[in-house]
DNA sequence: GTATTTGCAAAAGCTTTGCTGCAAC
DNA sequence: GTTGCAGCAAAGCTTTTGCAAATAC
């Protein structure tokens, strides 16, 4: 999940193209969001951004996230909640994948998968629906924690 | 999504099964939620709930769908955040379906497909999940708003 | 120069929790 | 009779908002 070029280009490019300003703080949230290694919550990325610039403030981290989910450069996940009702944050990737969720360990697992394309296919066909964001998120036990826990909840 | 004697049975079978008790408030509760006719949120739940039995209360409404989520004898939805954080219930079906929400109307279309039980199989099958909990939720623009605003974000 | 965005602080919204007394088994 | 659950009230956590000052263009 390392930024490439052209993704940061396409950010940053995205904004102007929209008539919004690109300012210090869009800058450094969104590299943040892209050179960061996994799922953010809101505290994580505003924690990694003071690094970068510490007058940056929570409330410009939510707006920051709020404008870039409109833009649909970052996508929202839960992880099927099983850190509290925070929500998490990735830049957007070409392709939609799946997040498995542990509920044991905790453990999540991205998977890029051709038939969530063709799902998405049949449903717009089905509903007529124009497809902006999918989020498919999956929870159960990994292979290690079903093997240890076979029987329990 | 009317309720049925065999999927009631199983809910009051499945608690006590656990060695849970079947007060009166869960049954209140797990009544409203199956003869609900469409996603309820805690607050709705807690309104309808009360007009069964007004001395329900809100604590009472949030441990018991903890409870049946933990049992996963509900589904837990977000539709997208676009009436705010709050989370949406639903009882559980035999087969899992998509809820596709329209951004700009806000209206809640649900699908049965059989290409995600084909998705799920495949999930399981590469990474050794096992999965207990599957949510897809797509958003973007219905037939009817995707015709009218054409163009538009 | 003007319009947008930020930081700050306060509030809002949804959900959880400690405790006492009540209800289910 | 025990044990777990409900009601109440208070707190907790995440997210949003109003406003004056700062910043991008």
């Amino acid at each position: 999940m390392k930024p490439t070029h052209s993704q940061r280009r396409s950010l940053m490019g995205e904004l102007a193209m929209r008539g919004l300003r690109m300012t210090v703080q869009r800058r450094t949230l969104i590299e943040t969001i892209q050179e960061a290694d996994g799922h953010l919550d809101a505290a994580a990325l505003l924690m990694l951004a003071r690094q970068r610039d510490p007058r940056i403030d929570r409330a410009t981290v939510y707006r920051t996230l709020n404008l870039l989910k409109r833009l649909r450069l970052v996508d929202e996940l839960d992880l099927m909640h099983l850190h509290g009702e925070k929500h998490y944050y990735e830049a957007k990737t070409t392709k939609d994948h799946v997040h498995l969720t542990c509920t044991r360990c905790g453990k999540v697992e991205e998977l890029m998968i051709r038939t969530l394309e063709r799902l998405k296919r049949e449903l717009a066909q089905e509903t007529g629906f124009d497809i902006r964001v999918t989020r498919l998120e999956v929870g159960g036990l990994c292979r290690k924690c079903r093997n240890r826990f076979k029987g329990s909840v």
